[in-house]
DNA sequence: TTGTAAGCGTTATCAC
DNA sequence: GTGATAACGCTTACAA
């Protein structure tokens, strides 16, 4: 492999020199220029980058950290993040770490060890004190799944007051006795849908029954598992209302394996607006997240930190809106 | 940033013991290490990777070039990449392309720049020569949508072979005005399936249509824009083989807002066997592509490259299999 | 305009 | 066991 020092022997010139050219430097003497321009070419020669961000300190990589790229939410979030960096000058890399704490925990080094300037979080196991601590010392945003009371530059969309809204919705359409189909504990957004969701019961005058709640998870499975449950029940809901287009969908093909028309029988509300909301049948009415923005916007305070750790944080809440399709109708009272 | 002089200096030792405690070497003192543990402890100190593979010429890094990761094929096939990797002491790191040739290039650029150690391509627009080129002073690795002739090792299914087998199964089926909805000539896989189509009706002794190929596309819509043009023709198909599920999808999506009934009316073929194929309205029946072994298989091939450039390529095709599902009916025969 | 040489943070090869 | 020191490939003062 060819280095800076074989095409300097080849031109006939000094490794700084080469360098010059390598860096559009306006300094060199246009034959100079040629000639190591040629010898470049001669030897397929490409720079390597360590000795160059080893040099400068600065690898114009950055890193985002996702738990999966199974689900489409987050390729759209990437979209936005790249679109971003590329305007910067900047690669983003994805580490996936299947929400696996000693994968990330390698991902993690990447960035303490330098490999890139900044990373971006969609999700993350550690907890507040270490995600503090770690954007203390290294250019870091959180975005998406957050961390409550974590110090860091996060965005996202009001999660609790999204679920307001949809819950609101589905009483506004008649329903009463509302399913909802969340993630748990673990996921900070999901606790805020829930509080979103009471909110909604309590200020339409709705009893909160804790025997609709189906902590299953935010995967399709869960949405089946769901409604499994809710079969069981001794009266089916009016209206569900799940914290992900695929548990939506999931509950929907449950639903409709048992011979429940979704529409007709009970109505479903998904969470999102992926592609797949779009082009299920029926169309899933659902919550709009404006994935590209946010990461395109997570990526905008990334740099600012990678240019000033000490920048003062900030947290984004960017707009939801409600999606109005098919899985959700008016309740006919009886 | 502390730096290996830093903990150095605090534990009283030269960096040269420093590194040997960083490395597990075993010939250091035990005291002397837990006064170096201590002083990284204390520094919080984190090697830099860049000085380390700047030495080692090695960065146990791996870049996976995606055109897309909004389609869960290849997500899955990453999943396999990943975890052959993790199992050599690799990361695998994403690089989404947009089919983008320009943004493919600064890609491959960190490659030539030996800031991975090796690449594989899902999709490159490279063309015969230039991935042969790559290959030959790269380790890397093409899967998934290769280059005919390229001289590098590939990861496949045998995608005539697949092709015919599902244009067969329609034709036992009882269909014989089957359509077919593919990519066009940028994609190699696409033209393999089409010859498998085209070999599946003249043994079957039924006449190959042009007007019933739709040269539209993988994804979603241009299942849509196909299905659109069909029902313009005079007389409808018995069947529709799509090559890929989403754009399968697509096509029972368009037929049905038109009132089509897939199964009942047409019955409808896809390929790839993502999850959408089973959880979609009817499920779908489709080609199984082994995804997660196709990228599995990919990164032990490209490991083989990076232990030795110049070990003899391999092309493997990974079996297929037909899923039988709900898309497909048997044709009655009036 | 060009060359010399120091230095980026490591690891490896010698000595001792 | 440990410490100097050269080296990895590059950039950049400083000198010439």
């Amino acid at each position: 492999m060819a280095t800076i020092k074989d095409v300097a022997k080849l031109a006939g010139v000094s490794v700084a020199t080469v360098s010059r050219v390598l860096n559009d430097y306006d300094n060199v003497r246009g034959e100079t220029v040629q000639a190591v321009k040629k010898a470049i070419k001669e030897l397929d020669y490409h720079p390597n980058f360590l000795g160059r961000t080893l040099r400068r300190l600065e690898t114009t990589k950055i890193l985002v950290v996702v738990p999966t790229i199974s689900n489409q939410f987050y390729s759209r979030v990437v979209k936005g993040i790249q679109t971003a960096a590329l305007a910067e000058g900047y690669h983003a890399m994805i580490a996936i770490t299947n929400s696996d704490p000693v994968v990330e925990k390698e991902f993690i080094d990447m960035a303490k060890r330098k490999l890139v300037d900044g990373t971006i979080f969609l999700h993350t196991t550690m907890d507040a004190g270490k995600l503090s601590k770690f954007a203390a010392s290294y250019p870091a945003v959180s975005s998406c799944e957050l961390v409550p009371e974590a110090d860091i530059s996060t965005v996202s969309i009001d999660n609790f007051q999204a679920a307001l809204d949809a819950v609101r919705f589905l009483i506004e359409q008649g329903h009463q006795r509302i399913a909802f189909v969340c993630a748990g504990e673990l996921y900070h957004s999901s606790q805020l849908r829930e509080k979103g969701y009471r909110a909604a019961l309590e200020e339409a005058g709705l009893p909160f029954r804790p025997e609709l709640i189906f902590n299953e998870g935010f995967t399709f499975n869960a949405g089946r598992r769901a409604a499994k449950r809710l079969l069981e029940l001794p009266e089916l809901p009016d209206a569900v209302f799940a914290t992900s287009d695929s548990a939506a969908i999931g509950v929907i093909s449950e639903l409709s394996n048992h011979g429940l028309h979704v529409c007709e029988d009970i109505s479903v509300m998904g969470f999102d607006n992926n592609q797949i909301a779009e082009y299920y049948l029926p169309s899933l009415t659902t919550v709009s997240q404006p994935q590209f923005d946010i990461g395109h916007k997570a990526c905008e305070l990334l740099i600012k930190k990678i240019r000033d750790l000490a920048c003062e944080n900030e947290c984004i809440l960017l707009p939801h809106k409600l999606e109005y399709r098919n899985s959700v109708k008016k309740r006919r009272v009886l």
